[in-house]
DNA sequence: TTGATATATAAGTTTGAACTAATATATTTA
DNA sequence: TAAATATATTAGTTCAAACTTATATATCAA
């Protein structure tokens, strides 16, 4: 399966996400917004949405002719995992030295020695 | 500025800020593992390094010769802000009922009628 | 100085993802 | 049944982003 961020790296992929968000569409309708802020063709769209259906950010099912689109939010928690590792868990001006001393750690792991002191950076 | 989600739609640059997660590394740590990684050139690393800096994701400073790359972190909150509206605040089974009841408000305020009979899909 | 090292930039090429036009499929309506 | 509507798929084209090669810049070391 596609990374996730692969999927969302595409505009129009996240304006339709957007669409979705606010609860089930019908493809028509995307169309009529997508179509409209993008300038691109029915069949550009529905392949965005075969894009979103084949990675599982979307669900469809049929109505009549038409085919109901709806977020499927599982995905996002892979966005989630990998973006929380950037998260500042302090202040600012404690960031940098939290991955020193993260760095620190895993040199001392791998090479049995003990880290060397580590600068402040300037609040 | 560019989107922070076009920016991570790329693997090399998303496994270069992995790289950083752990701590600020040289330009040629960095090379090292990547050209190893994805086969590319040092140019190729050098360029995305540059697009990570342009976009603020990444900061570097010059040390000697190298140049010190780090997370600049500030730009993941952006990743954060727009996956928090896909994020399942209640039970799975709550969640289709929640966009319903959010759509049908909509339909609300816009058409002045009031929504029709709900579905809860099965647990 | 000169050569070696580390990194960035420039210029040109390649490639694949996103597009269009045409058409297929499925459903509803007359 | 045929025509209209809604959507998907196919096949081929395009273009921008990512790449390579060559070179520039800056620092260190002999």
């Amino acid at each position: 399966m596609s990374n996730a961020f692969d999927i969302l790296g595409d505009p129009v992929r996240r304006r339709i996400l957007e669409l979705l968000a606010d609860g089930q569409r019908a493809s028509g309708e995307i169309v009529e917004v997508i179509a409209a802020e993008f300038a691109i063709s029915q069949p550009a769209v529905s392949q965005h949405l075969r894009i979103l259906r084949d990675s599982g950010f979307a669900t469809s099912r049929a109505d009549g002719r038409r085919r109901l689109y709806a977020v499927a939010p599982e995905r996002f928690d892979e966005i989630d995992a990998w973006v929380q590792r950037f998260r500042r868990t302090w202040e600012p001006r404690f960031a940098a030295l939290a991955t020193e001393v993260a760095r620190g750690k895993k040199a001392r792991r791998q090479d049995n020695e003990s880290a060397g002191p580590v600068d402040l950076p300037d609040a």
